[in-house]
RNA sequence: CGGGGUGUAGCGUAGCCCGGUUAUCGCGCCUGCUUUGGGAGCAGGAGGUCGCAGGUUCGAAUCCUGCCACCCCGACCA
């Protein structure tokens, strides 16, 4: 584990402003907790966006963008969506600013305020259907299903880079079915889309749930997670995929024809991840030289770096360099040739190193000489001296290898913090001893959970969709319990 | 919103208690030479509304008052 991942406090904010700030992924910006995302930061996302987009699109979703703002009163529509994210709006009551009369600076027009309050989107439930309300009347438009990648606004009390910013970037889909089996079928489906992304891509392993009543999202039948756990044993809820039910149908009024012409309300989805994922790619593979990136994911998995004293050496050097990086683009790998005169090797490596890429290829005069490059591996931190020949295969198979190392490695850590525990005494000494995952027998009521996690600050994560179905007691009430459940400190 | 803390160069800081020359040091930045296979060395140089506004004083980074911002702890949460 990266000695400088912890959960709270000094550790933890020194750990990313040493190595993500240093490792250009993203800044504080300082207001109320937004954030700054650099270009290696963004280059991460945009790798993010366009893989998922791609399975979306596979699963037959498009594209659509909607409003930012949203009148006050579509929020009023649905009652427990209001209770969810009522705390936490950013509100828009003015359109114009003007001078002030004395000239000392300028005020918000108390002349310009709004009719109707704006709400920036926490999410876009509300706006989408109300205008779904227009596109469907009947069965013949179903399903209709449809994503946004947006920013969303949520007015934390506190908030942590990448993990809980004020404004965040993610996608959001909302589907509408014809029927219930549909509708839930479809929130599974994008579950497993998640889960297929993150574990094949990011090499996170997730754990797949149901959220529990009290965890479930406002206006949700049922919240399907995926649930990941970090380097310090606290877990971290990846994705959510939701069954809304008919709750948003009946408060927008959303009705279609079916085929026997009678008027249903129709059934919805909804689903979305954000940059929190960022935040998980870091906490679960980073050590203590800084980010370790999947070669899936990394914007640049291979970097050549040209070690040389003199114009000549670097001529002999940049043309083996150009070459291998030919070659190795020919074979689809990312690869970037850094040959800046403005940093040394030395410096380089470790740049390279904080910023995570998978490979580094050293080429110097003694190369040149020799036919032969230096491959570094960046999950492994080793060093090996390859032959020109050869060195494009290996490459190639190094971006399988090291994929499946770092999920290794992620699935070994959490089977290492994963207890299953049969009675309180022991629930509590495990979270106290060394945290991670913990399964045992509850209740199902929401009164335990409750109970749970105030005496521990333990949550349960999810109820999980395996094949673990084995019945027993609740470990603090002693009432029947059909399976374990998954608990642990979360972010 | 409650409790604690901090604001001095791009970043990190000393100085503040006990007021007194030109505000300290490191990193980074610029110039030159030597360097370049794991964050180079030497020499020279640039860079400051000491968070803001008042007050006390011959004199304020330092003392007093008010304000602002940020960080940490709690409640809230993707």
């Amino acid at each position: 584990m990266a000695k400088n991942l912890t959960t709270r406090g000094e550790d933890y904010s020194k750990w990313y402003n040493e190595l993500v700030i240093k490792a250009d992924l993203a800044e504080n910006s300082g207001v109320r907790g937004c954030m700054v995302i650099k270009p290696y930061g963004f280059a991460i996302w945009e790798k993010i966006q366009a893989e998922l987009d791609r399975m979306f699109k596979e699963t037959g979703h498009q594209n659509a963008y909607f409003p930012l703002f949203i009148p006050k009163s579509y929020f009023s529509k649905e009652a427990s969506h209001v209770d969810g994210f009522a705390k936490e709006c950013a509100v828009v009551t003015h359109y114009r600013l003007k001078n002030t009369n004395d000239g000392s600076g300028i005020v918000v027009d108390p002349d310009a305020k709004l009719e109707e309050e704006l709400i920036v989107r926490p999410t876009s439930e509300t706006i989408i259907w109300d205008t779904y309300r227009k596109w469907i009347q009947s069965y013949r438009d179903l399903p209709l299903l449809i994503n946004q990648w947006a920013n969303v606004v949520r007015w934390e009390m506190r908030t942590r880079l990448f993990l809980r910013t004020a404004e965040f970037l993610w996608q959001e889909g909302h589907t509408a079915h014809a029927t219930e089996e549909e509708a839930i079928a479809e929130a599974e489906q994008m579950m497993n889309v998640y889960a297929d992304f993150v574990e094949n891509y990011m090499a996170i392993p997730v754990i797949k749930g149901l959220k529990t009543e009290s965890e479930r999202f406002a206006g949700a039948l049922e919240t399907y997670c995926i649930e990941a756990l970090m380097q310090d044993g606290k877990a971290l809820q990846a994705g959510t995929s939701h069954f809304l039910g008919q709750n948003f149908a009946k408060a927008f009024d959303v009705k279609f024809a079916n085929k026997e012409g009678k008027q249903d309300y129709v059934w919805a989805t909804s689903w979305g991840v954000s940059t929190r994922l960022m935040g998980a790619l870091i906490m679960t593979h980073s050590d203590d030289n800084g980010l370790v990136l999947p070669p899936n994911l990394a914007p640049d998995q291979v970097v050549i770096v040209p070690i040389y004293r003199n114009d000549e050496q670097f001529n002999a050097v940049s043309e083996v360099a150009n070459n291998l990086m030919k070659e190795l683009r020919a074979k689809g790998i990312r690869v970037k040739f850094d040959n800046r005169d403005t940093h040394k090797p030395g410096w380089k490596f470790n740049e390279y190193e904080l910023k995570g890429v998978p490979v580094r290829i050293a080429i110097g005069p003694k190369d040149v000489e020799n036919g032969t490059v230096e491959v570094a591996r960046r999950d492994t931190l080793t060093k090996e001296i390859m032959s020109n020949d050869t060195v494009v295969d290996s490459v190639v198979g190094l971006m399988d290898e090291i994929q499946k190392n770092l999920f290794k490695k992620a699935r070994d850590h959490r089977a290492e913090h994963t207890s299953s525990v049969d009675s309180y005494d022991e629930f509590k000494e495990v979270l106290e001893s060394k945290g991670g995952f913990v399964l045992a027998h509850w209740d199902g009521t929401a009164a335990t959970e409750e109970q749970i996690k105030n005496e521990t600050k333990a949550t349960i994560r999810c109820i999980p969709l395996d094949d673990d179905n084995e019945a027993g007691t609740c470990m603090v009430t002693g009432k029947p319990s059909k399976r374990k459940v998954l608990f642990a400190k979360a972010y």
